[in-house]
DNA sequence: GCGCTATGATTGATCGGCTC
DNA sequence: GGAGCCGATCAATCATAGCG
């Protein structure tokens, strides 16, 4: 972690936005996940849109993979089943849905994340409207 | 069946814009911490006590709002020099509602 | 209403720290 | 040394709110 970044402290009266910050300046590396022997782009780069068609939309290089309703209907499966995966079936439920390993293990941490966020504070379902 | 129930677990398609005052608060915290604006935790619960929203909208907004100053650094920045001056103004009147990010922490 | 911008929420993926 | 997990965050995107 950085100390204080060089420019520090005092930004100027008129805060013209330039006087930056080192939180300014944190720059992602663009997410590596695709290629994976698991997993093949087809698609390239065109994407429909959590499509109802089957198969995955995966951005063509890094970035972010949109998963098909397909793949997600089947991780929340997997996940009502049992929260946390063995390796095993890590590798089964990747092979099936055509994602990587990593995918898989991603989605559920970000999932036991989610769901334990909604048990802090849970929705408010509104069933007003619609 | 499930299309529908898709659709109206989808939050996002219920959304309220936050009170004034409410967003008055988070801005003042924001730009009187510019320096590194990360609230603590206690901050959030106390940010979110005072806007009457939850902890985790006080880390939406937060996470929403670094983002898009970011990539407004360059541009005018109306908002930026509206509470720089309330800054300025509150310092020179000893006004301590907001504590200014005294410390240089990082992250 | 329509078009466009502002804004709150969601989520795949990254980062640092910790455990085993 | 390394893999997986957690908690926080990033960054892109979605969908609606709000304004002219």
């Amino acid at each position: 972690h950085l100390e204080q970044s060089s420019i520090d402290e005092k930004p100027l009266s008129i805060v013209t936005s330039e006087a930056k910050y080192k939180w300014m300046q944190i720059k992602r590396t663009p997410a590596k996940t695709a290629g994976k022997p698991t997993d093949y782009n087809y698609n390239n780069g065109t994407s429909l849109v959590n499509g109802s068609s089957s198969n995955s939309l995966i951005n063509n290089n890094a970035g972010r993979t949109n998963f098909t309703n397909k793949q997600l209907t089947e991780l929340e499966k997997e996940f009502h089943f049992s929260r946390y995966l063995t390796r095993a079936r890590r590798i089964e439920i990747a092979a099936s849905l055509q994602l990587n390993e990593t995918q898989v293990k991603i989605w559920f941490q970000n999932r036991r994340m989610k769901a334990k966020k909604r048990q802090r504070e849970p929705d408010i379902l509104t069933f007003d409207s619609m | 069946v499930m299309i529908l129930r898709s659709r109206f677990l989808d939050a996002r398609r219920k959304r309220r814009n936050f009170s004034k005052t409410a967003t008055e608060v988070l801005n003042e915290y924001f730009y009187s911490h510019l320096s590194n604006p990360y609230p603590s935790e206690e901050a959030k619960e106390e940010l979110a006590r005072k806007c009457g929203i939850s902890v985790s909208q006080v880390s939406n907004w937060f996470g929403n709002k670094r983002i898009r100053y970011k990539k407004n650094i360059g541009k005018a920045q109306e908002e930026a020099n509206l509470y720089a001056s309330k800054l300025a103004n509150q310092a020179a009147q000893g006004v301590c509602g907001i504590r200014r990010d005294s410390d240089s922490s990082q992250q």
